[in-house]
DNA sequence: GAGTAAAGTTGACCGTGGTCAATTACTGAA
DNA sequence: TTCAGTAATTGACCACGGTCAACTTTACTC
């Protein structure tokens, strides 16, 4: 019923196709990726690297999720952001990385939301962890300098979700005025600080 | 310097090339658009779709933005909402478009910011439209049923924003907990009513 | 150690998007 | 009408991701 444990020959195999495909973007970036070369660097025949993933993206979204991932966790162990301006800045980080290339801006955001059910999808779950950060930093700081009208996790999603547009207006031609970070804090000024109604 | 006229049989090709992919796409879908068949059905060379598009994704933005800016036509010519959630409703033709497919969603994400400099993409320019067009259903509003400490426009592209999170999020395995539109109307309650504050 | 079933690997092969030098059709000037 | 120059089209060709039946290695049983 349960797969067998893989033998160490695949971990290694596995390990190697990873590391010659790191050395291949590290050098080149995520544009010049091709199979043919991280299995010839690797020393394995073509079809090996699709016993190991299940298409070339995964493995890109292998690689950008596990940067993620690290870059996230030290994120998270620094201090947390106390103004809503330095919600921007405490995730700089993560955002420029997302941002920085055309390829894994696409990837990070086709499998945001992972691809198929029972998938254990690293960029979706490290979606998934941004938003518990920073609905935990939130919730301190509820009632003071962030409204409290509005639960903190759908708080955290609105930061999300103002993050990719920012990313994706980044792009584009027609919205080319202004940084990254002050768009997104314009709207997270918006999203987040509590409102007097004029009314 | 600038370009001469192109001949009438060039734009006749061209016609035939959008009417032979626009049959494909709708008996078999987008996923389905292959582009030996495209030339196939419009009987002329491979080479000569590509001198009439950059690449097939060109061609399918094209298709697809031709949609979205009868969809959005068609919603501005209606009704404008006059709720916070009848935002949802009234833009819902135009989401329920570009949430139907899965690559119909990645393209016009990836299309939403347009791909280069100097470039006339109809997804791109539609999503300019779309802002405008919430911005003018909000301006109304404000001071009544909308907030009035923002400006509309910045409003208008929380709104697409919250959308195309809500769309992802219909997409992913690990948030599959209500419908698209109740996600959205959740994030525009909090994004546009006016907020007293609790303190 | 021999036998064998499963895991792991191989590389020739295929599908499909995209290229480009060669060819054909058109246009406008003389 | 002729002809040169340009627009438009062609299709053989390439690049690259992905497949799969055959083969090799490993792990387990007796």
């Amino acid at each position: 019923m349960n797969a067998r444990a893989p033998q160490k020959r695949r971990l290694e195999t596995r390990q190697r196709l990873i590391d010659a495909a790191s050395a291949i973007v590290s050098d080149g970036g995520f544009a010049a990726l091709r199979v043919e070369d991280v299995v010839a660097r690797a020393e394995v025949a073509k079809g090996t690297f699709f016993s190991h993933f299940e298409d070339k993206d995964r493995l890109m979204a292998l690689l950008i999720g596990e940067e993620m991932t690290r870059i996230l966790s030290q994120v998270a162990a620094g201090p947390a952001p106390s103004s809503i301006p330095a919600f921007a800045d405490t995730l700089a980080p993560l955002f420029d990385y997302m941002a920085q290339d055309r390829v894994v801006f696409d990837l990070v955001v086709r499998f945001s939301g992972a691809m198929a059910i029972e998938t254990t999808e690293l960029i979706s779950l490290n979606f998934l962890h941004q938003v518990e950060q920073v609905a935990e930093w939130i919730k301190p700081l509820q009632g003071k300098v962030i409204r409290d009208d509005v639960d903190a996790l759908l708080l955290a999603e609105g930061v999300q979700a103002f993050a990719i547009q920012s990313m994706a207006f980044n792009f584009c031609a027609l919205h080319n005025t202004g940084t990254m970070r002050e768009r997104l804090t314009r709207y997270l000024q918006a999203w987040m600080a509590p409102v007097r109604s004029a009314q």
